[in-house]
DNA sequence: ACCGCGAGCTTACGAACGGTAAGTGGATCG
DNA sequence: CGATCCACTTACCGTTCGTAAGCTCGCGGT
């Protein structure tokens, strides 16, 4: 029996995904991205609590993975890549989710 | 303009999920719970890593925030409430991203 | 050329969080 | 009565986070 339980059975694959959303900020980060490519600054200011140092982590962590991509040529534009978009409905459901409880 | 954009604006919809979702282990733990009921003891053991000490913090925080719920009766056996169960296609949702990418 | 300023990180350090392992208390079995 | 299992708890230590300061580079003014 039970020859393809699906939560981490082989393949862990919520598992690796929060090995980067179980972080702070990081889902935070990727929401904000999501309307507009910003700059540190934009981010830092648009994000209460996020301290630069934590910031700059995260968004090395995030280039590393390919899920935000980073402008050089433009003063430093972060931007979601391809990747980066496909984790948005995720994240679109549990907004709902944390709306409809509280808020 | 601009009388509603989403993300965290007038309410932190996203951020007050994270602050669940963005502590290590509890998705894991919830996505466990998904299946069917489980003890203390067999979700220890069925999540590799995670520590009894952790299990037990975050089991506190789930069942305080009306998630999970426990069933003293029965030796502590932990379910998901319906609260916990709308959130699952969320995590669905991030596992396909997940899933599509490496694994 | 030089100075000041703001933007984008980087460093230092104390506090909170997480990992490991050992211990407690209650129920059950021999 | 002792041994064992289960559901936690406690103690200790290393890693991550928060706060605040500093560093570096590019640009604008003088």
């Amino acid at each position: 029996m039970d020859t393809a339980s699906q939560p981490l059975e082989g393949c862990p694959a919520l598992a690796s995904a929060f090995e980067l959303l179980g972080k702070r900020w990081t889902a935070l980060i990727l929401d904000l991205l999501a309307e507009r490519p910003a700059r540190f600054g934009e981010i830092s200011r648009a994000i209460p609590g996020l301290s630069d140092r934590l910031l700059a982590e995260r968004l090395k962590e995030l280039t590393a993975t390919d899920l935000v991509r980073r402008d050089p040529t433009e003063n430093a534009l972060y931007d979601l890549t391809e990747e980066g978009r496909r984790l948005l409905p995720g994240l679109n459901e549990i907004r709902r989710w944390a709306q409809s409880r509280n808020c």
